[in-house]
DNA sequence: TTAGTAAACTGAACAGTGTTCATAATAATG
DNA sequence: CATTATTATGAACACTGTTCAGTTTACTAA
């Protein structure tokens, strides 16, 4: 049974809910650049201050909608099949979820991984997205086919290529690129061979 | 000899290079973020509406600065010397010229890389020092052991992998990175060595 | 030297931003 | 119903980039 106090929290935490789902949808609509607190006043028919009662601040608002973004990317990375013979076809796979991922939510990706902190100080623990990633590697390093048998630095340099094109298509999406797709598929493979052992083509 | 409007537009020239001298002098003491037109009028001892004089806005301001900052980059790049037996060595060590610059020039290639344009779409020409990168790309084609010939996708590719891991560093400093050298090291060896025909190791 | 013109400069203002706080409105409780 | 919590807010603070009507300075022609 709960309690009055229970209830409480309750309205609060949907309340919280709605002014995070207003956030959202006027980031989808006018991008991040455009997303302020007055805006988010506006759209939900309250003073400026009232959401000051449900958070500390616009980046704490931003940082729970780019929680709940990388969720959706751990979901998704979770439902890629691993069959224990192809590591490699594997961890192929997750690099390209997490570049369609972060292509898709442009906005929150450009907030988690392409601005300062404004508290650079406290240390930074990775997300389970990455975690993922890093079991893919070692599944990878396990099978003996992979050149490093340092996980952490392997997973971390295939992390840094990835977010390098990523972030770069979305900063210059004016730049003129190669085809996406066939540059694409080229970065993961390369990137990816180049940790390997020993390396015969086609 | 020259003119009165010579003149007159060698001291407008020279008070546009005192006023980014300044900004220059801000950022690196106080970082970008701190960097705002009315500071910078203060360091001028002027009005803020006199900088607009030279300076169409802020942005072209900081596109100026960031520009003279390839310059330096592609300056470097230029004095590593390119031995015709070893394009590979040769492309390594403008990657790691890349990556060190990045590092020091932080603020300035946050700016150029990390930052949305305000007018994303007009065309964007790649900078002297892409080329360069480019052409190292370009020698090792030639040579024949890379496995793809395609210059142009290749070389964004690679930069792509040196970005991501320059950016990372610079936004995400307190992330519990392995051992930076060597992390540098062993990306830059995998994105040139996945670019072979074969490899064969050790 | 002086009057008139052109160039250079600036204070104040506009329209924004994130955030705080005393006060007012509302809801819960004795 | 009166009192106490809770919740909400208008106004203000300290910033931001940018504009513009005036003012000051510099230059030119008489």
């Amino acid at each position: 049974m709960p309690t009055f106090k229970d209830k409480k929290q309750q309205i609060r935490h949907d309340l919280k809910q709605t002014i995070l789902q207003h956030a959202s949808t006027i980031i989808q609509k006018h991008g991040i650049r455009q997303f302020s607190m007055r805006k988010l006043a506006l759209e939900l028919e309250c003073s400026p201050a009232t959401i000051y009662l449900y958070f500390n601040n616009k980046e704490e608002i931003l940082n729970q909608l780019v929680e709940s973004a990388f969720e959706e990317l751990s979901h998704r990375l979770k439902t890629i099949d691993f069959q224990e013979d192809q590591p490699l076809a594997y961890l192929k796979h997750i690099l390209r979820a997490y570049i369609d991922f972060g292509l898709e939510q442009h906005d929150h990706y450009q907030f988690a991984f392409m601005t300062s902190r404004t508290k650079p100080n406290q240390p930074l623990q990775p997300h389970e997205a990455f975690h993922i990633l890093v079991n893919a590697v070692k599944t990878c390093v396990e099978a003996g086919i992979f050149i490093s048998t340092d996980i952490k630095m392997v997973s971390q340099s295939i992390w840094a290529c990835i977010h390098g094109i990523t972030s770069l298509f979305i900063v210059l999406p004016n730049f003129p690129w190669s085809e996406k797709e066939k540059l694409i598929q080229h970065h993961i493979d390369i990137l990816v061979d180049g940790n390997l052992k020993s390396l015969k083509r086609k």
